[in-house]
DNA sequence: TTGCTCCTCACGTCACGTGAGGTGGC
DNA sequence: TTGCTCCTCACGTCACGTGAGGTGGC
């Protein structure tokens, strides 16, 4: 495994805009205006300016993206999941030191909550979509029962 | 049953824009947009030129808003959807005029085959929601595991 | 030096949201 | 005549798309 870029000046191992937005499968516009936006941040920059993903990133902009067109949030809703799931994270992290038993309690309590809204969306949507994939089934049994006539 | 409405010549028991967009849960401005994209044309105008809704004018709403909210459509893609399913209609309607049998079946294989396309993406979404859904429940059972310490 | 990729504006687009200013019918 | 709803522009917004013009590093 050889570094590919020797230029780049702490940023080994990690993607140009152009590759993780390909991995990713988004435009490179779409990376930058999250960004803007405060959803992302690359993991590091080269002395020349140019953004460097790590695969965490990547895996950050899957969560948006999945955010978006699964449950069709929007990005303001998506930037309120993403903060919910930092805490949590951090709270995962830091598990012993992260205040009295107490403290710890409430923050996964909440925790809980937010994720069992979500779960509620969720659930709701695959429903929808149960649902409809039924009336399809429906209609397709008519349309093959007219063929064979 | 009391006409509503003795001044609207010709559109008893049809609805005001105002009355319809509460109906169908969506904006006046939408309902003016779909048609101004071809997507619904209102049953009828009162002399005044207020537009006015059917019931059916209803259920091509929840249809165009079920293909965007469910399955992320763009209004274009819900005409082309719309198209094919008017056709179809059109089909079932005139089945016994509808030119030789030759005919009728190409239509009906034409529809089979634009309803099966449908009928993948909507199960693929399904899945894709199936799947969140197990990776929530599995948080909130790690979340639970936690708060049972 | 030549390509290719990256950078930052900045204007365009889609699906409406939101007034602006005026009309219609109980 | 007063409210309320409707009408048609027309500009604003969100999540990018799409060049414009310039820089960076093999």
């Amino acid at each position: 495994m050889g570094v590919s870029d020797a230029s780049e000046g702490g940023c080994e191992g990690l993607l140009s805009i152009g590759a993780a937005a390909a991995r990713a499968g988004v435009t490179e516009r779409a990376l930058r205006y999250y960004q803007e936006l405060g959803l992302i941040e690359p993991s590091g920059r080269t002395s020349g300016g140019m953004r460097r993903y790590s695969e965490t990133d990547l895996e950050r902009v899957a969560r948006i993206r999945e955010l978006q067109t699964l449950l069709g949030l929007n990005l303001d809703e998506i930037a309120g999941v993403l903060r919910s799931e930092d805490r949590a994270g951090q709270i995962r992290a830091a598990y012993y030191d992260a205040g009295t038993p107490h403290e710890r309690q409430r923050l996964l309590r909440e925790s809980l909550e937010l994720t069992a809204e979500l779960r509620a969306t969720v659930e709701a949507k695959r429903d929808g979509l149960a649902a409809f994939l039924a009336d399809l089934d429906a209609r397709l049994a008519k349309i093959r029962a007219a063929l064979d006539d």
